[in-house]
DNA sequence: AGGTATGTTAATTG
DNA sequence: GCAATTAACATACC
């Protein structure tokens, strides 16, 4: 799941479910996803702790825990958060953090390429793994400037968390077709005109597949996303799509819509 | 069985 | 150094 979107959706869920209720216990029950934080010490934190506030940037979840740590989440490619009164363990948690009362939230992550730690602070964190600004905060200006200084193509430019940081393979893939872009376009020779589109196009297709819980097919039908598959429709043209591996991952576009 | 998958990173190649 | 490609990580699904 977890593009900015879904990770905005994980943090408005922490909100609304586990703020402020006393930590009694952490069980670590897979070892792996621990990054940099030792189980020991991330129950030694936590325990006795709240939650407080949250926060986000691109892709990762921190979580002020009252002292002077933030949980860390990032949820890889299938990681998510799942709160429950008595709720029955799952094979993939990986992470559960106790409340009073029985209730709990599961850090769950099935191919475990998600990561749980711990840090002093939110900007340190973020310098440290270089990521760019978050997509949903940056400015038009500080993304021209982002994109324009990369000679990659611009969909590898748009998931590069260096850059920018929160977009991912299939939330590339709608911004450049809203923006009527190619995936494989040079970042560098983007016209301000069309860096400024992209940024416009970003954040309303973010800000949509947020509203929609970060569910693709939930967006509206002129969306690429409800078409993307093998045999999909552009739902301008109703040309067949064009799907081919770019930077890595499957890459949908519309050869007619979509130009150089 | 083999291919695919919403992410990240190291190694390799040009 | 930069960018693209590939493998690796671990698991589920078609």
């Amino acid at each position: 799941m977890p593009e900015l979107p879904d990770v905005e959706t994980f943090r408005r869920y922490v909100d609304a479910t586990a703020l402020r209720r006393r930590i009694v216990d952490v069980e670590v029950l897979s070892r792996r996803v621990l990054a940099g934080v030792s189980s020991r010490r991330l129950r030694q934190v936590l325990r006795g702790a709240t939650f407080n506030r949250t926060r986000r940037h691109g892709k990762h979840l921190f979580v002020d825990t009252n002292g002077s740590q933030w949980l860390v989440l990032h949820f890889g490619m299938t990681g998510y958060l799942d709160y429950g009164k008595e709720r029955t363990r799952g094979p993939h948690d990986r992470v559960i953090f106790v409340f009073a009362k029985k209730c709990s939230l599961a850090y769950v992550c099935p191919r475990l390429f998600g990561r749980v730690t711990l840090t002093a602070s939110v900007e340190e964190f973020v310098e440290m793994k270089k990521l760019g600004p978050d997509a949903m905060s940056v400015s038009a200006e500080g993304f021209a400037c982002c994109l324009c200084g990369s000679k990659a193509t611009v969909k590898s430019s748009l998931m590069n968390q260096r850059l920018i940081a929160g977009v991912g393979n299939l939330y590339s893939d709608e911004i450049l077709f809203q923006s009527q872009v190619h995936p494989l376009f040079r970042s560098d020779r983007l016209s301000v005109a069309q860096a400024t589109q992209i940024h416009r196009d970003m954040r309303k297709v973010l800000r949509r597949a947020t509203e929609r819980k970060a569910d693709p097919m939930q967006l509206p039908g002129s969306y690429l996303l409800p078409h993307r598959r093998i045999g999909g429709s552009c739902p301008r043209c109703s040309g067949k799509l064009a799907r081919r591996t770019v930077a890595g991952r499957t890459a949908y576009w519309c050869p007619a819509c979509q130009k150089t």
